[in-house]
Parts: structure tokens; C-alpha cells; sequence
DNA sequence: CGCATTTGACCCGCGC
DNA sequence: GCGCGGGTCAAATGCG
């Protein structure tokens, strides 16, 4: 099974660090499916799997910028938590500012009949008759001994819920910035305990911090960061409006003299509108 | 003192 | 109609 070597391989360096081969990505990916291909996708929004495209240089962290983001609006259901969400959301939503850059994302989704059930739900809860704004996400895989990757911006954990069918348990965390909206979830792999699953939802409208706690696994992470940013910003997956505040300097942060154990490579996966991660497989790779 | 994390409770939609 | 699962809030606590 040499030829058809796992997509991952554990390299030698460090046991947390994998060697990674082209074809391999998509491998991993479908190694990664398969953890948590749970059946039941169909083609619907065919998403394309983000490969490698990062030169050599990083191959051995094993950073994958590109990455994959899924319209919510393909998926039929609208999430239960979402409706809820949106009712909440405003609550303390400062529209004001995020509505700067959340417009321009929600440019991009269909507010219809989401809305009008988030509307509803809203309504009945009243005074929080405003239209929620549904953020595009991007999930990644990150194989780190960390849950929490730093990656830029600054974080504030706001909750931690028991995942189904998974022994590790699913961290909430929301941007700091007052001004941002940006969601992050953060879980483990049932079947990988060493692979972490990142979900961004929504775009930063600032800039990245100055790293305040010495951003030390910063290299991945802010790969995957950057890799939002240019995800939000390519023309074949979304063209958002605004332009989002990119970071250059996030996309080959291999400069980062990585700390001993960490992540060893990313994948980037489409996170759906259903779920994180039975969802998070692209129902096209599922059907393979 | 301010900020971040922790933890339990609550809310909501969906599926059965 | 009920139960389940997911997501968020808010009070309490700890740490720098």
C-alpha cells in the first residue's frame, strides 16, 4: 500500500508532524469523511476541496490556505440554532458597526426565507425584529495538540457544549472586537483526537492584533485566517462587495518559528449551513 | 481592576 | 406533542 500511502503520514520530526503529498489532501480529506461521513448527502451544493496550494516551503507544517465556504442557502434546513441565534443576536448586536462589514457578507446569502423565519421567531420574541445576518463559514482541520489556534485576533470563549456522539466537547468563541461578529468553533475529532476542527463564521472587520499573548502557534492558524479572508475574497467562491481587510502577511506565516508541538498541517473544509462536522464534508467528496 | 474563562440554564427549531 | 441537540447568555470565579 505503498503507492496508496495514507494521506497522512506522521512524520518522524515530531510525531505531530505529517507529511503531506499533493494527492494526499484529498486523502486526508476522505479519511476525514469518513470519521464523520455520516451518509445522507446529497449533491447539493457541490463543494470543491481546498488543496495544497501553498508552496513546499510550508509543506512541513503542512498549512493549506486555501479553503472552502459554503452557501448556507443550499441547504434546505435552516439551522434550529440559527433561527434562535438571529432572534438573539440583535439583542446586543451593535448592527453599526459590523453592520459595515456583515452587509457586505449579507450581500452574498439569501436573507428570504431564513430571514422571514428567523423574522418570525423574532417577532414573536419582539423587539428583536431585526434581520439577522447569516455569515458564510469556513471549517478547518487542523491537527494540533491545541483546540485553540492563535490566529491573529483575539478570542473570547462564550460557551462549551457536549457534542454529540463525541467525547470532546465543542468551545464557542466570538472576536473581542466589539465591532466584529466573527464566531469561531472549536472541536475535536471523535475519531482524531488529534485532528482540531475550526469553524469560522463571518468576516472580521479590523485587522488582526499584534499577537498580545505571543501568538505562538500563530503560523497555521493564521493561514487559515488569511485563507477566510481570500476565500471571502475569491471571485469563484464569493465577491463580497466590500472588500474585507485582508492580511497579507497571514498567508505564509511559516515565517512563525512554530512552537515545539502543534499543529501540523490544515485542511480547509466547507462548513454547511447543517452542521459542523457532518457537514463539513463536501457531499460530493462523501459521494466519491 | 479589568479581562478572560467556566459552567449551568435557557431558548429554539427539528425530527420522531 | 415531546424530546433532543445545538447555540448563546449571564453570573461567578480566577488570573494578570
Amino acid at each position: 500500500m505503498e503507492e496508496e500511502r495514507p494521506a497522512l503520514e506522521p512524520d518522524a520530526s515530531g510525531g505531530s508532524s505529517w507529511a503531506f503529498s499533493g494527492d494526499g489532501a484529498a486523502a486526508a480529506i476522505a479519511s476525514l469523511e469518513d470519521l464523520y461521513g455520516g451518509g445522507g448527502g446529497d449533491g447539493e451544493g457541490e463543494i470543491g476541496w481546498g488543496l495544497p496550494l501553498g508552496p513546499p516551503g510550508v509543506g512541513e507544517e503542512g498549512v493549506f490556505p486555501p479553503l472552502l465556504e459554503v452557501p448556507e442557502s443550499s441547504s434546505g434546513s435552516a439551522p434550529a440554532a440559527a433561527a434562535a441565534k438571529a432572534a438573539r443576536e440583535e439583542r446586543s448586536d451593535p448592527p453599526a458597526a459590523s453592520g459595515d462589514a456583515a452587509s457586505s457578507v449579507s450581500s452574498e446569502e439569501p436573507p428570504p426565507e431564513s430571514d422571514e423565519k428567523a423574522a418570525d421567531t423574532a417577532n414573536k420574541t419582539s423587539k428583536k425584529g431585526i434581520k439577522r445576518t447569516r455569515q458564510p463559514r469556513f471549517a478547518f482541520m487542523t491537527k494540533s495538540e491545541i483546540d485553540h489556534l492563535e490566529d491573529g485576533y483575539r478570542w473570547r470563549k462564550y460557551g462549551q457544549k457536549a457534542v454529540k456522539n463525541s467525547p470532546f466537547p465543542r468551545s464557542y468563541y466570538r472576536c473581542t472586537n466589539s465591532k466584529c461578529t466573527v464566531k469561531k468553533r472549536v472541536e475535536r475529532s471523535s475519531e482524531d483526537p488529534t485532528i482540531v476542527i475550526t469553524t469560522y463564521e463571518g468576516q472580521h472587520c479590523h485587522h488582526t492584533v499584534s499577537y498580545p499573548r505571543g501568538g505562538s502557534h500563530l503560523h497555521t492558524a493564521a493561514a487559515l485566517a488569511a485563507a477566510q479572508q481570500l476565500a471571502l475574497s475569491a471571485p469563484q467562491l464569493y465577491a463580497p462587495p466590500s472588500p474585507f481587510p485582508q492580511s497579507p502577511s497571514l498567508i505564509h506565516p511559516q515565517q512563525e518559528q512554530r512552537p515545539p508541538s502543534l499543529l501540523d498541517r490544515t485542511l480547509a473544509l466547507p462548513a454547511v449551513d447543517e452542521g459542523l462536522l457532518g457537514d463539513i464534508v463536501s457531499p460530493a467528496t462523501r459521494n466519491r
